[in-house]
DNA sequence: GTTAATAATACTGTATCCATAATTATGAAT
DNA sequence: ATTCATAATTATGGATACAGTATTATTAAC
């Protein structure tokens, strides 16, 4: 049989799909703002595509819980209120806490050295004092935890509820010292890990967690 | 204003979730067996429906993972390996543990009360050897107890995942012993809550549900 | 007889169309 | 003037039609 290279780059993701995603970016850009109603006409329209993918790629956010589908009613942007951030923080802090166990398992050698050149990253953009790339670095961080940890299940429910927060993470960051703290919550993790013990790991990954929450509450009762 | 009634009990929902309920309880009951393709048109046909709501129920039960799609390809119902198990079970532990550990810090004598009557249908079901409606109450104490924990997130992602393994739960039930052993890690879990120790209740739930696990690796093997 | 190429068939993906329900606006009555 | 009822408009939900791609089968050539 002749391989799979003449049915295309891997292949073409089905239009729902870049709908799908294009909504997300533009929901945690809050271009689509929380508790705003869809026009799925009009957006389509703006798309350049019919209502057709576009209500299909709705159903996947709302399975996401991005949006809320009301019957009949139509499709609005998921609000979050403090409440719903403090119920959804304890979880993932609890999941990620798994991964960062299961890493501690499992993590090869290899692992690690990738891990460790991440957090370098981190402790440069720190330095420099450079918001964004701190983020980015974190997420790419904390990506790489969850590919190592090797859990497909755990993998989207921690994706899941991450899409979930992304639509309130406006940069938690910016409150005064969190990257430093950030940082040295990091390390933790870090040792944890080379260390070998799992539950230091998961410990230290969980209390990250729930101090970014933390950081995220004093920085809306100061504003 | 007129009161809501007129516009029906509620609200109807609509046919695509319908439709998806009705393809998850044919997935649960292995008339769509694992691995095996879905044909939309005949399906929908069976149905009597469109593929339309077809297609949009699809997509929901792929982002809760009880199917996959292959673009262009079509759809294919999950197939769940051991290991997937393996990985997928300590994660709900670890969840319905969190929901435990929450339940005992809010449930008031009344939420108590009702933990207490779905405890005694358990022991009654158990008793008279009554495997179908012990399965039954089973699922209802743990919805109870998602539903007393008040965490909207938690019982989503609890729900999420254990959609998935509802693929093979129910068979661990058919192990020798099993229901008393599962009505003895209940008894633990409620005399927990009512102590109001919130960490042991959390692990006798989480032990209960890895112990599940357990059984149906036993099954397995003996199969 | 086997393999490769081409053609046909069938299913997925997308668009358009129709019906139903909800909301809003307008008009009438108190 | 305010409220309630009715009608009209608009958006959602569902069906059908159409296009494109993948797979399979058949035929031809080696």
């Amino acid at each position: 049989m002749s391989n799979a290279a003449a049915s295309g780059t891997i292949s073409r993701t089905a239009l729902y799909e870049e709908v799908a995603e294009r909504l997300r970016v533009s929901i945690f850009a809050h271009e689509l703002a929380p508790g705003s109603w869809i026009d799925e006409q009009t957006l389509a329209d703006k798309f350049g595509i019919s209502r057709t993918p576009m209500r299909e790629a709705l159903k996947v956010l709302a399975s996401e819980g991005l949006v809320i589908l009301k019957p009949r009613r139509g499709c609005y942007v998921t609000e979050l209120s403090d409440t719903d951030l403090d119920q959804i923080f304890p979880v993932i802090a609890l999941l990620e806490g798994r991964a960062a166990f299961e890493v501690t398992q499992k993590a090869t050698t290899a692992d690690l050295a990738v891990l460790d050149r991440i957090h370098a990253d981190l402790e440069r953009h720190a330095k420099s004092n450079d918001a964004n790339r701190f983020f980015e670095a974190n997420d790419a961080f904390h990506n790489a935890l969850q590919d190592i940890a090797d859990n497909r299940w755990l993998k989207q429910l921690i994706g899941d509820a991450r899409k979930v927060i992304k639509l309130t993470r406006r940069q938690s960051l910016e409150v005064e010292g969190r990257v430093e703290q950030s940082l040295a919550e990091h390390r933790q993790v870090m040792a944890a890990i080379k260390k070998r013990e799992p539950n230091e790991a998961a410990r230290a990954m969980h209390d990250h967690l729930l101090s970014g929450r933390a950081a995220l509450a004093e920085l809306k009762s100061n504003k």
